[in-house]
DNA sequence: TTGACGCCCATATCATCCCATGATAGCCCA
DNA sequence: TGGGCTATCATGGGATGATATGGGCGTCAA
C-alpha cells in the first residue's frame, strides 16, 4: 500500500508534539521523504501534510500559470510561504508550528486524514463536520449517476 | 474463479477478530493484495471490501476529478478517509474497526457476500432485509421487462 | 538565564504472532 | 458403498512486540 487512507485520533503531550501515525510515517519513508511537509489547505481550516508526492502535485499546479502571472505569484506565496518542513522524532513524533494550529484551530488533539497521495490535519470536531458533509455531497452525486442510462457510465456500475 | 461469489456467515471471536472466507483470500491472494481494503459503503449499512479491483475503481473514480476540485476533495474524504486497509493474520482474520462496526451495526457475526471484483459485510439481520428487497426488485424489473416487445429496447436505455 | 528544541529512556495499551483445538468436508481404501 | 483418515478451515487464548504518550536532560540561541 503506498496511498494515505483512514484517519487517527491523536493527542498532543504538553510539548506541543503530536505522534504521525505510523501506517503514513512507513508511507512517508517509502516515499523517500524524510521529514513531513506541512501547509495549510487552501480554503479549508485544516493542514495538507505528505511528501514527494505532494510537493509534486504543488509544483505541477503552480508551474501551470505562467511565470510571473499574478496567479503564480500568489499560489507560490498561498502554498511555498506558509509551508514547513517538519521533522519527525526517532519516536515519530512532529510539531506543529503556532500559526499552523491557529489557521487549524487545533489545540490539544488532532485527526490525521489519509486523502490518497496525501493527508490531512484537522482539529477533531472540524473534522467531523466535513465528514458528514464530504459524505453527504458524494451520496447526493451517487444517485444523481444512478438515474442515468446504464453503460453511458462505468462509475455507475458499482452495483 | 476470480471473482468474489456466494456469501458466508462467520462469527467475531472475544477480540473481535473474523475469518475471511478461504475463498476469498484465495481470490485476494491471487489479486496480488496484502489485507482486505474496506470502506463503509455509501448508502448502505455495509461495509465494501476487496483488493487492488476495488481500489483501482476508487482511484479510477477520484483521478476523473481536476486536483483541488470541490468534488475530488470530498471524494477523497469520503473514500480514502474513512478506509481501512485490515491486516489479515496468518489465520486469515482481520479486526474489523469501531468505526465500521457501528456503520453497519456488526456485533458479534458477519456475512460476506461476494459481488464480483469486490465483496460486502454485512451484519446478517440486515443483509437478509436488503436480500428480500433486493429480491423483489429484480422480479418486478423482470415482470416489466416481459410487458416489452422483444428487442425493442437495450437493458438500461432511459425510459 | 530562559525557553525552545533535539535526543534519550520509561511505560501502558493494544495489535499481532504463534500455538492449540474442534469441526467439517473431501479422499482413499477396503 | 461405507467407514475411517486427513487436510482444510474456523475459532480460541496466551505471549510478544510495536506504538502512542509522558517526562528528564543537555544543547543552542536569543
Amino acid at each position: 500500500m503506498d496511498r494515505f487512507v483512514s484517519h487517527y485520533v491523536l493527542r498532543l503531550d504538553a510539548k506541543g508534539r503530536v505522534s504521525v501515525p505510523a501506517s503514513f510515517r512507513a508511507i512517508l519513508a517509502r516515499d523517500g521523504f524524510d521529514g513531513l511537509y506541512c501547509h495549510p489547505a487552501l480554503d479549508r481550516p485544516a493542514l495538507d501534510a505528505g511528501g514527494n508526492a505532494l510537493l509534486a502535485e504543488i509544483e505541477t499546479l503552480i508551474s501551470g500559470f505562467p511565470p510571473y502571472s499574478e496567479q503564480r505569484e500568489q499560489f507560490s506565496l498561498a502554498l511555498y510561504g506558509t509551508s514547513e518542513t517538519l521533522k519527525i522524532d526517532c519516536e515519530g513524533r512532529v510539531v506543529l508550528t503556532d500559526t499552523h494550529k491557529i489557521h487549524a484551530g487545533i489545540k490539544d488533539a488532532v485527526i490525521f486524514v489519509g486523502l490518497g497521495h496525501k493527508l490531512r490535519i484537522w482539529e477533531p470536531g472540524r473534522f467531523r463536520a466535513e465528514l458528514t458533509e464530504a459524505t453527504d455531497k458524494v451520496r447526493a452525486f451517487r444517485q444523481e449517476l444512478g438515474t442515468r442510462t446504464a453503460g453511458a457510465k462505468p462509475l455507475g456500475a458499482r452495483e
